[in-house]
DNA sequence: GCAGTTGTCAAGAAATCAATTGAATACATG
DNA sequence: CATGTATTCAATTGATTTCTTGACAACTGC
């Protein structure tokens, strides 16, 4: 019922009015299963190849490849070949906006989610979440911060908070030498239900930092118009 | 794995994440469906009982009653039970901003929405969409204008535009004297994807009169915050 | 209490979807 | 043009979804 795209005048008008509902559908339909979400949320943080995406999502290439399908489409996300690879990427800005709505949406009439996420992002004792606005205030006031970036370098690659330093979460226990002892450290990951930078602060106060975490991760900070940096290239404001 | 809300710390990482997105998922797969996209849009409109929903998208009440079921598990809708039957309502406004970020990004992304809509809508020849500024604009004029809505009853009587009167579809054929002839009418139904005010327009312009069509639907304009009425009571503001 | 209305639940058939596997296709390099 | 790598297609299995039917539960009003 969902796949003639029928231009047919003599289709019943309940008929069309259905199909033109079953198409809304699809779109939700694609981001159905949990393993999309996460794919979408990883697209969000940077173009990925069919093989990186795979890795992050913990899925066999094949079965990766069949979910980008569907996402694709949905027309969620796009794809450019690459060589021998295939680059997936996010179609537009308004996947982004239509992720932020499904996940606060959860957030806000879910009663599991809240429990979730704190079970997930771990104990909160001694986490003050920074607000990017903060940060902002607090770097143009010259204080003493640095901002590390603990998602995989790839998406640091991508797209980076302006003067970052970038320090994976796996790799941070073996390059705290890197951090100045006495300076503030501010970690930031991939968004408010990421898991990273929060382990990232615990293992930084463990060692004697002073480290707090952004609430909210680079895709909020570009989709709100703040400057980014890319590694190949300077800074780049994100369109809205 | 998407079932059981597990607190337990001793959850690997891994699942607890899975778990997580499975419950973002969940949101999604409640409109992944068509029918359920239909009756959130319904609701939009105004709270509705099991039956009477059943009718508007011609389902049966049993069927419609295990689709509000999902809805109402995944947070989407409320219901009270009002004596012998039980009204459904939004769960919340971030559901509609929801319902409008996916059919935005559906009408955006997708081809055959765009075709379909034009299939539904009919013939967009003579129909000239007006927004609701320019109603307003032309009402403070002191423009001779009705305003009519051609929703069902119900809606009219949950909630309509200031000083609107209510002449279903189905009716208007019928109650065309109603309507002076030398005025200008305004249509409008429950949203850009409702067929009921184009073809509205088409039908007074069959009988010789003004007619044009607002392009957004009652949902739209409440969201906007605009004044609405309702039957039994006076203007209200909505919230956005 | 009892009849009638309205809504929900349970079970089953047909259709669809997720994940796995193995084969097939596109491409870069030599 | 052959080769190796990255990705997609195709086929399978088991799990979910959708809708129907019929039984049951909640409530009103007599």
């Amino acid at each position: 019922m969902s796949q003639s795209l029928a231009y047919c005048r003599l289709m019943p008008d309940r008929a069309v009015k259905m199909e033109l509902f079953d198409q809304f559908a699809r779109v939700a339909q694609a981001l159905a299963s949990g393993r999309r979400v996460e794919i979408v949320d990883v697209l969000t943080n940077g173009d990925r190849t069919v093989e990186e995406l795979a890795r992050q999502v913990r899925l066999s290439t094949a079965n990766t490849s069949q979910h980008l399908q569907v996402l694709k489409e949905a027309g969620l996300v796009a794809a450019t070949r690459d060589g021998t690879r295939v680059r997936y990427r996010i179609a537009s800005p308004a996947v982004y906006k239509f992720w932020v709505g499904l996940r606060s949406l959860a957030a806000e009439r879910l009663p599991g989610v809240k429990s979730l996420v704190e079970t997930y992002l771990g104990s909160r004792e001694g986490l003050e979440p920074m607000s990017g606005e903060e940060l902002l205030a607090r770097l143009k006031a010259g204080e003493p911060l640095v901002v590390v970036d603990v998602r995989p370098v790839e998406e640091y690659r991508a797209a980076h908070l302006p003067g970052a330093v970038s320090i994976p979460l796996d790799e941070l226990e073996y390059r705290l030498r890197e951090l100045p002892a006495d300076s503030q450290v501010v970690a930031y990951c991939r968004g408010p239900y990421c898991a990273f930078a929060p382990e990232a602060v615990r293992t930084l106060q463990a060692h004697g930092y002073a480290a707090r975490h952004l609430s909210d991760g680079l895709p909020e900070w570009a989709a709100a118009g703040y400057r980014v940096e890319s590694a190949n290239g300077g800074g780049a404001s994100a369109e809205t």
